[in-house]
DNA sequence: TAGATTGTTAATCGATTAACAATC
DNA sequence: TAGATTGTTAATCGATTAACAATC
């Protein structure tokens, strides 16, 4: 938002959630101000990455003393425009759509959950922890009306690519994913996939190789 | 499983499950054999990383030919020792966990889903999805009867850390966790995160940066 | 054989580490 | 001031790309 951005290199734009975390936890503990040292062996890493990726982007350090927590995570949020608030439309009201609406770190991305919709008329006028869901035949204009942004795609796999495709039509540029699906859209559209397959990939692999992997540097 | 692996540098490793989903769509659609360029294309890297990658482990290119898909995704599957499998409890039977006792991936990847367990003990003997509901009280004899060797903790954030370590003593070894906790055990247990706030997290810094971005690499 | 595409080596690029002078 | 830790440059390491000879 504030200004123009420098473009940074995807590269450290995709290790800011994880810094954003720890820093975080840090805070809750009362921490003020952390060493590259400090944070760099809770995470894992290199001081000197530590110390490189905040040098590139993130302004904070003090000799002597080290980072200043809150002040780095006010620059990630900045960075990552958490703050910005983008209504957000779940589409599925089933487990899944749920258990993501009551899910935390939703409205601390900025991310608020306006309204299920789901193919199932029948739920139509039902209200889930506090959300009403509403009928699909009602997604264009609410949309338009409401000014989504954002789509959270929690329903089957099969109906998924379609109902993205026509979302997007109607003005929303953002989408968290939960299928196993792929598409690609001519504009600006993004989308986030939630690759829970990947984890269990990566689960089995470690499960099988006891031993042979040292410290995982993926928290 | 079978033999003995060379050690896989970790960076490669985590490149499978992508080359596998890939792999996969490709096969169903009857795709035999894939050329380094088809795929890449696909996935957005290049030609030379594919067949470096390929080569360096996965053997099965045949020259002026390309990729046999069948054989490439067995050599995945051994890899990250998909086929073996694993008996696996579900750690809360609420929306989430629900959600997840029939998502499709768990029995791809060898996870078997053999019972729920869930603080509320009226939900004891209540069956979802064909899975029976267990009260916590039985969690060790029940983990050590059958068997169970993976967790997917899907309860509220507050428990997690104090299940995982309970359960972890009585023998289950790896973890899926949905939960912004961190934990350490010491001997050979292993934690998956899913880090859906990090997807949310990218998806906001897209979005507001619309057009900075060229093609993104993570599909 | 001609065409295609791999396997593999060498060249490039970029990220991580090491080191230390600058500074609070 | 002495101690600590950053900021930053140079050195290392590793991954990606380019190129082409080997081969089906």
């Amino acid at each position: 938002m504030s200004g123009q951005y420098r473009d940074y290199p995807k590269h450290l734009i995709r290790k800011l959630p994880r810094y954003y975390r720890y820093l975080n936890e840090q805070k809750q503990f009362g921490k003020e101000y952390i060493s590259s040292n400090e944070l760099a062996s809770l995470m894992g890493i290199s001081p000197s990455q530590v110390r490189q990726d905040f040098n590139r982007f993130l302004y904070n350090g003090y000799h002597g003393v080290g980072y200043n927590v809150s002040a780095i995570l006010e620059q990630i949020t900045e960075l990552l425009d958490l703050k910005t608030k983008k209504n957000t439309i779940i589409i599925g009201a089933g487990n899944l759509g749920q258990s993501l609406s009551n899910y935390d770190e939703l409205k601390n991305c900025g991310f608020e959950i306006k309204a299920f919709f789901d193919i199932n008329p029948r739920l139509a006028g039902a209200v889930i922890n506090g959300i009403k869901v509403c009928d699909m035949e009602w997604l264009e204009e609410y949309i338009k009306a409401e000014n989504i942004v954002a789509a959270i795609l929690a329903l089957p796999t099969e109906g998924t690519s379609e109902i993205a495709r026509k979302i997007s039509e109607y003005g929303v540029t953002m989408f968290l994913n939960f299928n196993p699906v792929f598409f690609e859209f001519e504009r600006d559209v993004f989308i986030e996939n939630v690759h829970i397959d990947d984890n269990l990939m990566m689960l089995s692999y470690k499960g099988a190789h006891k031993g042979a992997g040292e410290r995982d540097d993926e928290e």
